[in-house]
DNA sequence: AACAACTGGTTTTGAGTCGAAACAATATTA
DNA sequence: TAATATTGTTTCGACTCAAAACCAGTTGTT
């Protein structure tokens, strides 16, 4: 069984990872957790940028998220709009300043560094098994799988390149389905 | 190219993994962190179980860890022993009551939840491509590979079973070769 | 042998993370 | 309409982390 070995090989990439961010979150003085919500605000479709969502992807309490938020507001990273159906929401925003600094440096160097030393058969498996994993580890743990709209089962096609939301009963984009969603199901 | 796609999936991964830590850390009121250093102590040799190993493998500052260490001290979880040749260094040893903490803990239940859902097959198709990232990432970047001395430069084979490290000149048993090594250097 | 430079480790300080719990406001359900 | 659930904020206390000042022992140089 190689239990034991991918799982601290895994957390072994993952604190690489994290002292990278670290490093590149300082220069723009941001904490590892900031620079992660950022990102992850960067990638979600326009249901999932939500205080609850956020809570959701970290496994923080929404106490704890509130307090970055608040902190990512003050530096003008993000804007707060609220929902005009339900008074009680926000919707997170990110600002063209966040944008341009998720640009900058999210994959960090280092993980670009060896990207580039990987040919494309070699980042393809390495794609597919850590999918593989990541697949495994939510569903058999019953988990939220945070996932793309275009593989997700509420997601139906509708006409030549556009698709429709069985869950919110709204029409989404080309665009719209790379995001990922909060209430996103596997299709299988 | 699949960079991106990558570096997402591990930083998910690590996250989960992290969260998981977390709950099974608090039931013993240990943080992520704590854990992990214990973790670590409980895989190197005798070589590099000292605050100054830590700190390169966490990537932290000696400051941070020292603080981290006088807690597990006081939990009892590991003793400092002063090392005999040089009066600056503590050798930091686990207590037994730390032994059967990790043996408990980690891997954490959700990852062996879903280890079992993988196939021989596929935990060693996973195991190898996590290898090979994780090797390229600390190559490509020059990093500390804090690999088992069995793999090491350093390391020659001397009789049947036995082993020899050439940078302390000392000699290495066969359970020795499979802890992990703050001086490692691949051998190719 | 003496002095400088370096290394392992500790302590303090201040910003930030994090969970827990209490709270307010709005939505939903019965 | 009343009870309940949900989104989000605030406060508190324990903990993480980096930076910097510091001490003690070791190594290198003259």
């Amino acid at each position: 069984m190689k239990t034991q070995f991918i799982y601290h090989t895994i957390e072994r990439l993952g604190e690489l990872l994290k002292i990278a961010a670290r490093k590149a979150g300082a220069e723009y003085g941001l904490q590892p957790v900031q620079l992660e919500v950022l990102h992850y605000l960067s990638v979600c479709n326009r249901y999932s940028d939500t205080l609850m969502a956020v809570t959701e992807y970290l496994g923080q309490t929404k106490g704890t998220v509130s307090q970055t938020i608040k902190i990512l507001e003050k530096k003008q990273l993000l804007d707060k709009i609220s929902d005009l159906k339900d008074k009680r929401v926000s919707h997170l925003k990110i600002t063209p300043k966040a944008i341009a600094l998720i640009k900058d440096k999210i994959p960090t160097t280092m993980f670009i560094n060896a990207s580039n030393h990987l040919s494309l058969t070699q980042q393809q498996g390495i794609s597919s098994t850590l999918q593989l994993l990541l697949t495994t580890l939510i569903q058999s743990n019953n988990m939220k799988s945070f996932g793309h709209c275009f593989s997700c089962r509420y997601n139906a096609k509708s006409g030549d390149s556009g698709y429709f939301c069985n869950l919110v009963k709204e029409p989404l984009t080309e665009k719209d389905v790379l995001l990922i969603c909060r209430e996103h199901l596997s299709n299988k």
